[in-house]
DNA sequence: TTTTAAAATGTAATCGATTTCATTATAGAA
DNA sequence: TTCTATAATGAAATCGATTACATTTTAAAA
C-alpha cells in the first residue's frame, strides 16, 4: 500500500500553502490563473487524487443519498434505480441502496443505518408491512430532506412522487368492462399502501359507474409472491370470475400460466389485466395488458427533487413546502384482455 | 439542522477523555466495564451517533466496496447483488454499485470513479465490450483487492469466482442431442468474454463427441437484446436448425415467443435451451430448459473472499495468492427441450 | 506498609481538506 | 513616487474519531 499524494505534498513541491492548493483545485477565482495552471499540472504529474473522506468531514456532508426500497428484483425497481442513478451521477452524489424485502422491521433497521451513515437525503418507497413511520422522525428532526415515491406515507410532511393509482385502477377496470367482462376479480396487496388502496378504489368506482354491484368476495389481498398469489387465485376462482385485474404483472403472469395449464383460455374464458408494464408481460402468450408506469422518470424526478431540497437547505432557506408530483401513467391494451379480433404479432 | 453530539460532548458530560469514550464505544478491553456502562448509558441518553466519516478518515479506510456490473436489470444480477449485500451487511461494509450498460467506456469511467472514492475493494463482472483491462491497474498498484466473478479477465492476477461454463455448455448441448436434435443452432455473445467463449467451446466439444460436424453457420453472436437476438435468430433459421442453445434466458424467451407466433411448435419442431435460470423461464409456455446458475451464492462468495483479502491485507500480510473458485451449476431440464411425453394440456 | 506490575485513563498528534482571518503582493490612482 | 484598493497567498483552526505514548490508579506481591 503506497502512500497517497496529498495537498501537503503538492504544497511542498510548489512552495505554496495548502490553502492555495485547495482553492486552485476547487477552481476558486481567488487564485491567479497562472498559479492554478502550475498546481493543476503538478497534481497531474504527481498523481494527486482528492480525498473525499477528508473533504466530506470538513464540509460536514456525505454527498451520499440513501435509497430505501421494498425490493430490487423487479423491472420497475431497477428502472427507478436507473433514473435515480442518472441524476445522482450528474450531480456527483453517491447512492446507498438498502432494501427491506417487504419487511417493516428491516425497513426500520435500514432507515436507522442510513441515518447513521449521515446521508444528505433519502428516497423512499415503503415496504408492504410497514405500519408506523416514526423511524423517519430523526430525518425530520435533523432537517434532512426525504422524498417518497410510489408507495408513500399518506400524512407525512414531505415531497412525494406518485402516479394517479385511482385513475389507473379505474381505467383498467373500465377497459375490462368495455370488453364485456362482468365478474372481475381483483388481486391486490396490503391496503395499507396507498398504491394498492387507490387502485382498489378505482376498481370499485368503475364497477359502480357501470352499474355493477361491488362484490367483496371477488377481491383478495396477498403478498404477491408466487405461492400466495396462486392460493388467492384459486380462492377467487370459486366465485366464477370472468376476468382478473391483478395489481402486479409478475403475479398476473403467474396466474395466467396456472390458468392456461388447467385449460382455461385467455382472454376468451378469462380476461387478464396486470399493472406495472414489466418486460415479462411482452414475452408471455397472450401478451399481458397492463398499466404502463414510468419507473425511470419517477426515479429521475425523485432524485432531482431531493437534490434541489438539499441545495436550498444548504443556502440556509429551510423550504418547508411539500409538493407532490403526479406522473402520468397509461393503459396498455394488449392481448390478454381483448376478446375479439385477437391480433397476432402485436409488438411491444 | 441541529448540531450533532460528538465524543467531546460525552467526554465533557462524564468528565472523561475522548480517548476513553472512543475506546468504550469500540468495546475495547482497556476500559473498565463499569466505565463502559456509564459511557454507553450517556451516549444513549444524549443521542450520540458515531461519525463514520471522521472515523474512516482517521482509520484510512472507506469501509466501502465497489461493485462494477455490466447490467443490473436481470434476475441474475439482482441475485448476485443480494448475495453481496448479505455478506457486506454482516461485515459492516457499504457497497457502491456502478453499472456500465455493457459499455467498455463507461466501465473505465466507473472504475476510475470507484478508485477515487477510495473503495477498500472491488467486485467486478466485465462489460461485453471491454477489451483492455488497464483501468484496473491503479487498484493493483495500490494493493487494493479486486475479485472478478462470472465475466472474468483471463490473465489478470486476482481472485475469480466462476462456474464451469465449458461443462455447462457441454451438458446443455449433450442434452439436446440426447433428445434427438441434430442441427443445434447456438446464439452467443462476445467471444471476448470467457463465459460465452467457454460455453461455445462446450457446445462444439459435445457436437464432435457425438460425431456431429460443427457447422459455423449455425452459430451467431449478438448483444442479446431483443432486436439483435431476433435478427440473428432469423438469420440462423435459414440454416434449418431443429434446436437452439441460447446463452441467455431472456434472449431464449424472445426467440421462443417469436417462433411460436409464426406457428413453430416448441419443443416438437424446435427444441430450446437457455442459460441462467431467470424467473422468466418458469413463466413461459413451454417452460424453458436452462442452466441453473447460483447468483446469490456467487455474490456471497465474491464478497466474502474480497473482505477476507481486505482483512489479511490490514494485518500486513500481502497475500499474493490468487485462488479461483468454481461454483457448481446444474442442467435444468424442463419442457422446451423434451420432445416426448410433454405432459401439459394447454390450448392448441 | 511499601513495591511493582498491570490496569485504566489521559494528552496530544493525526488523518487530509477546507475556510476564516490575517498578511503580502500588485496594479492603478494621485 | 507614494498611496490605496484589490488581488493573491498564507497561517492556523476546524471537522470528529482514533491511537501512540505518557501518566495515573489499582491490585497483588513482598
Amino acid at each position: 500500500m503506497e502512500k497517497q499524494v496529498t495537498i501537503y505534498d503538492l504544497a511542498r513541491a510548489l512552495n505554496l500553502s495548502t490553502a492555495t492548493i485547495s482553492r486552485a483545485l476547487d477552481d476558486s477565482p481567488l487564485v491567479k490563473p497562472k498559479t492554478r495552471e502550475k498546481i493543476r499540472a503538478m497534481a497531474d504529474k504527481m498523481g494527486y487524487r482528492q480525498n473525499l473522506i477528508a473533504s466530506n468531514l470538513r464540509k460536514q456532508q456525505s454527498r451520499t443519498i440513501g435509497v430505501l426500497l421494498h425490493e430490487v428484483n423487479s423491472y420497475f425497481s431497477t428502472s427507478v434505480l436507473a433514473g435515480i442513478e442518472k441524476i445522482t451521477t450528474r450531480e456527483k452524489y453517491d447512492i446507498l441502496i438498502a432494501h427491506s424485502g417487504e419487511d417493516g422491521e428491516r425497513e426500520i433497521a435500514n432507515t436507522r443505518n442510513l441515518f447513521n451513515k449521515r446521508v444528505d437525503g433519502l428516497i423512499v418507497s415503503l415496504a408492504m408491512s410497514t405500519v408506523a413511520t416514526d423511524h423517519f422522525n430523526p430525518f425530520f428532526e435533523q432537517g434532512i430532506p426525504v422524498v417518497f415515491f410510489d408507495r408513500v406515507a399518506k400524512k407525512m410532511p414531505c415531497n412525494k412522487i406518485v402516479i394517479d393509482n385511482f385513475k389507473a385502477g379505474y381505467e383498467a377496470t373500465t377497459h375490462l368492462l368495455q370488453q364485456g367482462y362482468r365478474r372481475i376479480a381483483h388481486i391486490t396487496a396490503s391496503l395499507q399502501r396507498n398504491v394498492y388502496e387507490d387502485r382498489f378504489r378505482g376498481y370499485k368506482k368503475a364497477l359502480t359507474d357501470h352499474h355493477i354491484r361491488f362484490d367483496p368476495l371477488l377481491v383478495e389481498s396477498c403478498s404477491l409472491n408466487r405461492e400466495d398469489t396462486l392460493a388467492v387465485m384459486h380462492q377467487l376462482l370459486k366465485q366464477k370470475p370472468d376476468a382478473f385485474f391483478i395489481t402486479n404483472d409478475f403475479a398476473a403472469a403467474v396466474c395466467m400460466d396456472e390458468l392456461q395449464r388447467s385449460g382455461i383460455r385467455i382472454p376468451e374464458d378469462i380476461g387478464m389485466m396486470g399493472f406495472n408494464n414489466d418486460i415479462l408481460g411482452s414475452l408471455i402468450n397472450p401478451r399481458l395488458s397492463t398499466i404502463d408506469y414510468p419507473g425511470t422518470r419517477m426515479g429521475e424526478t425523485a432524485a432531482q427533487m431531493l437534490i434541489d431540497k438539499i441545495k436550498t437547505k444548504k443556502n440556509g432557506k429551510a423550504t418547508a413546502e411539500h409538493k407532490s408530483v403526479i406522473i402520468s401513467s397509461t393503459l396498455l391494451i394488449r392481448e390478454s384482455s381483448v376478446k375479439k379480433a385477437r391480433q397476432r404479432r402485436g409488438h411491444k
